[in-house]
DNA sequence: ATATTATGTGTAACCGGTTACACATTACAG
DNA sequence: CTGTAATGTGTAACCGGTTACACATAATAT
């Protein structure tokens, strides 16, 4: 391995001047840069990153701590985090957390080890102090921490709002609201715009918590609609939760979206696949990721941070399990 | 931060008897071990590992490069890699390579000079010479690279057979086979075994190159059944394209699995949550993930590989798009 | 003409580990 | 009692970068 001595020797210069002009800082005559880089590319000479890394306690490594890779939502969250960093040159350690604290720490413990340059956080799980104290760049992705971190979420509140006017603007009148988990966020958000929605027209609607999980979604969603024939409409907060709901709606032969139309949230691309597709609002999950990777690269830069909220317009997304638009 | 040093002088002893300690080779005394141990505990020493790596030339990390996590078959590879390599005390590097060897190359070449332990390798594109002179440990993963490397595939000739037979027993007469991409090996071993059985079976079938791409296989497919409607079972080299061919059927009104069965390939989450629920050959995804990432530290570590080749088996799991077995 | 500033370069210490090697002591065999 | 092996420890070089600082020269200001 070639290292800065071997190429200082060849240039006839320092390896001051080598690391200087390879770094583009401090001053290096024209005829210096011209030997250096003839010696650099003579002896084809790589800078060993972790040399650097060691003396400057810094890393082109970030760290993207999401609770399941697993979950459809956040491949393609990842792939995005992945594209940017690798065109600015970072490169992207996967962490799976479970949403376990623990694990969490154990990650960041590990990480800054390492001298990791920053993390992109998609869990409300770790409590703010501890990522106050962290003392590195962190960018929130999906999730709120607090704000003085750079946040990238969807507009949930809007999102919330269009998906249960858009089944009341197609003829439903009795909705079913699927909530998502208590403790996070997004979900929340996603149910005060419902609620907003609902006090705009007059429907009457029940709600309902319900995890993002598909097999308990069918099941909690076909007592419900075994119970209340009524239910014409359901919103889900996830298009997990609305694959189960189709499901139920199978399960219990009703019409889709005939009988019952369905409203997802998410457009993960598992929703097109389904039988009818399912209508949903689609959040930009890559531009989420994209952002949320070049916030955190300013971050890690210096550079300034213009807004700390990244809000990412929703769309809703019409394919089978609604109707045409009755207006 | 407190160094070896610190450590050395808290403890009275030399900085090589304290790295001794930590890395338990060498001599250390009873007496030296415990005034180490103490002095650690005391300063809450926790060692750098960039500075081990500079020294070493060896890191804990390793590299997962698979060709798009997007794919709804690699987060479940990517968890149980990263699941393995956490509780062996790896770090993992997510490495998207679209298969262009360009990226592949790249990445290999960006982490080699963080002296990344090895690569677990899902591609097929890379020519073999560039993996030989890697000089590092290789797993290839769901794909054979060639014979020095070990490899994890799951038993794809007798996955193809069973999904075929599985047709067959339930009254399947002509058959249509989507074949996957040309270049993909395990692909063409799905297609061996199709083969194999449809020898020993008096069916009729035909096959067609489909690519693994949802909308390109529903529009396969649906000519295909709109020019030939003797078929009444398609065996998929995917779930992907058997979700593709399941959308075509619906859209031809089709009933599945009564006039037309569906098997697929793969067993990802998505097919349970299809209406009717995915037939499939299911690879133990996990598995294969976990005995690759166990491979892999095992060759890092120097110990011997028992096998160069595991193949995982496969397993028939029967749900809604294929009719009880008609025996 | 002199002071000041900008430009340019090299030496050597430093980042925080690992380890070859020299040296010491103790145990044990012959 | 001596030779050899096993046990134990410390010094200092090394991994391959970065950078503070000292020093030198050229350019510009006063």
């Amino acid at each position: 391995m070639t290292t800065i001595r071997d190429v200082a020797k060849k240039a006839g210069v320092s390896v001051a001047t080598v690391s200087r002009f390879l770094n583009g800082n401090g001053y290096v005559s024209q005829e210096a840069a011209i030997a250096v880089k003839a010696a650099v590319e003579e002896l084809n000479y790589e800078l060993n990153t972790v040399a650097r890394s060691l003396s400057t306690k810094k890393s082109n490594l970030i760290g993207l701590i999401l609770p399941d890779i697993t979950n459809p939502f956040f491949p393609e969250l990842a792939r995005a985090v992945e594209d940017v960093a690798l065109t600015y040159g970072y490169t992207v350690v996967l962490c799976n957390s479970d949403e376990d604290p623990k694990k969490e720490k154990n990650y960041i413990e590990t990480l800054k080890k390492k001298y990791i340059a920053g993390f992109i956080v998609t869990s409300n799980q770790l409590d703010a102090p501890h990522y106050a104290n962290l003392k590195l760049p962190v960018v929130a992705l999906d999730r709120v921490i607090n704000e003085q971190i750079p946040t990238v979420v969807s507009n949930n509140r809007q999102g919330g709002f269009m998906g249960a006017q858009a089944l009341v603007d197609r003829g439903s009148k009795n909705l079913l609201f699927l909530r998502g988990p208590e403790d996070f966020g997004s979900a929340n958000d996603r149910y005060i715009g419902f609620k907003d929605a609902m006090e705009r027209n007059s429907v009457t609607y029940e709600t309902v918590f319900c995890p993002f999980h598909f097999a308990e979604s069918e099941s909690i969603v076909e007592k419900i609609l075994r119970d209340n024939k009524e239910i014409d409409g359901i919103f889900a907060s996830s298009d997990v939760q609305a694959a189960g709901a189709l499901k139920a709606a199978h399960n219990l032969g009703l019409a889709v979206p005939k009988d019952l139309q369905i409203i997802g949230f998410d457009g993960i691309s598992m929703g097109e696949m389904m039988t009818p597709a399912l209508t949903t609002i689609a959040q930009d999950i890559y531009k989420m990721g994209a952002i949320a990777a070049r916030v955190l690269i300013k971050q890690i830069e210096g550079q300034p941070i213009d807004n700390f909220m990244n809000e990412i317009p929703v769309s809703l997304v019409v394919r089978g399990t609604t109707k045409g638009a009755v207006t």
